[in-house]
DNA sequence: AAATATAGTTGAGTTACTCAACTGTTGAGG
DNA sequence: CCTCAACAGTTGAGTAACTCAACTATATTT
């Protein structure tokens, strides 16, 4: 966890690996100006992309954190582990565990070292549910448009600011 | 992997103005990974955004899509259009200028030309609020970590996402 | 053995919406 | 001018995606 950030004095060079943006500085372009466009785009982004999760997910007669969670459940966790990962509350893992055991595409699984906890693990279904929505959001992606030059770049770029953005 | 710096070719430049990466590609990744990676990552920043707004927000009293709205705020405009712009039904339009109207933050006025529209404006208040909260989050904004011509590849990368990716 | 912490569950409440049905207004066609 | 469909906004009911507090059953610490 701590390799955060290697270093704050490294060359950026190094600090966005295989993503390495030469970039025509315009300085036409002020600051503030700047930063309220990213604003504007990134949110415009997120409102795209949260739309299409769902709408996939619906297609599929799920909720939208129902896809979520099987799609997280890639490798099998506890309740604990995916309550985690998805950010949200113990309690509404419960709920999402529920939603999917009751339509066959996961079982909970009592973990042998801990009677407490227990195992989310996705059935045959899951597994082939959760491909197939995959498939559908990738086919969509908002970065469809991207080459593959850009597309690591924006890996890049997205990297660094969960890295140092975060909190 | 360095190898590859700066033989991409530069009809890129045309793809993507002001920004233009200039990448090594590296064929260790397989296509898929990347996605897979892009997904991963670009569903975190999302969270993480989406975390960001709320508790901003939170902190000032508001709740997240009275804030949003209050942003998109910044030109008068009819409710339709705010829903419009927010995405959003007509009729959540509604309780959310009763929101902002019930705190002084917004008013209801009359349009001239339509009886039936309604054209929503910023009082002075609302344009304090509005004015520290984009402060708040622009400070705690993901880009944080990324210098200017960082920003400027990720703004050109963003706005070809939302031109070609949109529906 | 007792106290405390932890994994998961339940139930109640909130936020962020959508949808169907209604009111008042407008604009186009007869 | 009159009608009538389309439209802006509102209301009320319902859903999705959560959180929080309190509880149960284990586990760990003392």
């Amino acid at each position: 966890m701590d390799e955060l950030l290697g270093t704050a004095t490294a060359p950026d060079a190094r600090s966005v690996p295989h993503a390495t943006p030469f970039v025509t500085t315009d300085p036409s372009v002020s600051d503030d100006e700047l930063n309220q466009q990213i604003a504007g785009t990134f949110t415009q982004l997120i409102n795209q992309a949260h739309d299409l999760g769902q709408d996939v997910a619906s297609h599929f007669g799920l909720t939208g954190s129902d896809a979520k969670a099987l799609f997280m459940l890639s490798a099998p966790m506890t309740m604990k582990e995916l309550g985690a990962k998805m950010g949200v509350d113990p309690s509404f893992v419960t709920s999402v565990a529920d939603a999917l055991e009751k339509r066959g595409l996961a079982r909970r699984e009592p973990s042998e070292r801990d009677r407490r906890s227990k195992n989310l693990v996705l059935t045959r279904e899951g597994e082939k549910l959760r491909d197939l929505i995959c498939g559908e959001v990738m086919a969509r992606a908002p970065w469809r448009p991207l080459d593959t030059g850009e597309r690591h770049c924006l890996l890049g770029l997205l990297r660094k600011m969960i890295r140092l953005g975060g909190r």
